[in-house]
DNA sequence: TCAAAAGTGTTTCCCATACACCCATGC
DNA sequence: GCATGGGTGTATGGGAAACACTTTTGA
């Protein structure tokens, strides 16, 4: 891709009258599953209130219409997610398209899903457009399915628009199975510059939902992290409420 | 999803005057990357010599555009590889969602790029509607990039058309990722109610680029699908060079 | 009877898990 | 000192890799 020129005469023809309308085209958004750990370690995601139809009302995941030809989808899940939480760079990973027919009332919309993981202290939450609210909900594994709730809401996955459960079902299944061999952990670090051990576990435990052994998973940390350079260990050490803690940085 | 309805009258002329042009829309596709094991062991794909413009003459992965509204993207990639192989209930595995602009010189096109995995001698390869030619090449790794070949035809990464190269290799990536931790190989098997271990083994090795100890790949074939109960051990035998082998059915 | 391929058994090493224990710090 | 969390060391077990060896078959 790139090198890619026009040179007959009749390709330029060709390009020239080509009807883009052709064939009935979709409509394409890029919906965001932005996960963040919560002040209590708990995993949690935004959440929006459609303003407007359809599932006016429902809460839904945050998202919006690719601007085709200006930008693309990468790039339009990065601008959603400026728009709802202010943040600019964050860990934005493509999930999964969805597409089946009449998960849209209106049209067809094709859905490319992403995954964002970002630090609590680095979301500023605020509404877009087309939205009334937006709210972080802490997610809950309950026989049934999952819940959603915080201070003031409670919803299960059968009240969510569209069919925006399965899109985070799909999200937390693939960020369960990603973390035991990806760094995705540490994007959720509130400093990815200094950070202890323990905080990295309790994001670890956070997304597994299970406890860990803090001395093994010292251990698995240091020799696939700290031996391999991928993180750097400071001479510096962070006060708890017991023995104070090294610090680390990670590098990438 | 399924549960939502209409009730309100104020949405119901929402959803009537709504106007489905309102956003611009890039058009939509399914790609696929059809693997297949060849006679001489070499892991293969289906290209496409292209019929018409853009890329007039240059190979490519098959594809097509979405049917918008009447059928799903799944679908649209499964009639798409049954246009080009007459394979009608394949492995077909969604890959990634490529939509960087100006991928096609036409307009913008996101495309769903799909994975199959489909025995050789279930492959009839015919060209489509816009295809002048279609062939299997086999995939060699060179150091600078993947080389495809057959009996007629080189060609290197650079030389494919639109992004396929970027894609390609994605699906290669994923494959070879795959396969430790899913039953996917199954789907190469010419028999998949009678194979050896042999066989299922030769797979591997493509799909790996490598050798295996045959005393190990029987011994974790074995834990993992025959004692989990994915795979039968069948009482009869095929006949080979040497020793003949037992037989294996594979069941999901 | 010999080569070729299937199949068995053994040894070694790595790594995950479990857990006992020591160290530093604040109150 | 003592509670609290950080950090170290050791024992055990399972699976992957390497490989020596036996069995069955066709030519």
């Amino acid at each position: 891709m790139g090198t890619y020129k026009c040179t007959s005469e009749d390709e330029k023809g060709f390009l020239k009258n080509y009807d883009a309308s052709k064939y009935e085209r979709p409509s394409v958004t890029a919906d965001i599953i932005v996960f963040t750990i919560d002040d209590d370690d708990a995993l949690s995601l935004l959440l929006i209130r459609r303003g407007g139809y359809p599932y006016k009302g429902y809460w839904a995941i945050p998202g919006g219409f690719l601007n085709a030809g200006a930008e693309s989808i990468d790039e339009a899940a990065a601008r959603e997610l400026r728009d709802e939480t202010n943040v600019d760079h964050a860990f934005l990973q493509q999930l999964y398209t969805f597409g089946n027919p009449g998960r849209d009332p209106r049209t067809t919309v094709i859905s490319v899903a992403y995954t964002a993981l970002i630090p609590k202290n680095e979301l500023h939450i605020k509404a877009g457009d087309d939205a009334s609210e937006a709210a972080l909900f802490k997610i809950k594994y309950d026989i049934g399915g999952i819940v959603f709730y915080n201070d003031r809401n409670t919803i299960t996955e059968a009240e969510l628009a569209f069919d925006h459960a399965e899109i985070i079902r799909t999200a937390i299944t693939r960020l369960r199975n990603r973390i035991d061999y990806e760094p995705d952990a540490f994007s959720l670090l509130k400093d990815k510059e200094a950070f202890t051990i323990s905080e990295l576990k309790r994001i670890y435990e956070t997304i597994k939902n299970t406890t860990l052994d803090l001395p093994n998973f010292r251990k698995t940390f240091l020799r696939n992290y700290v031996e391999t350079g991928r993180v750097e260990a400071l001479d510096t050490t962070a006060a708890t409420r017991g023995r104070s803690a090294r610090l680390y940085r990670f590098i990438g």
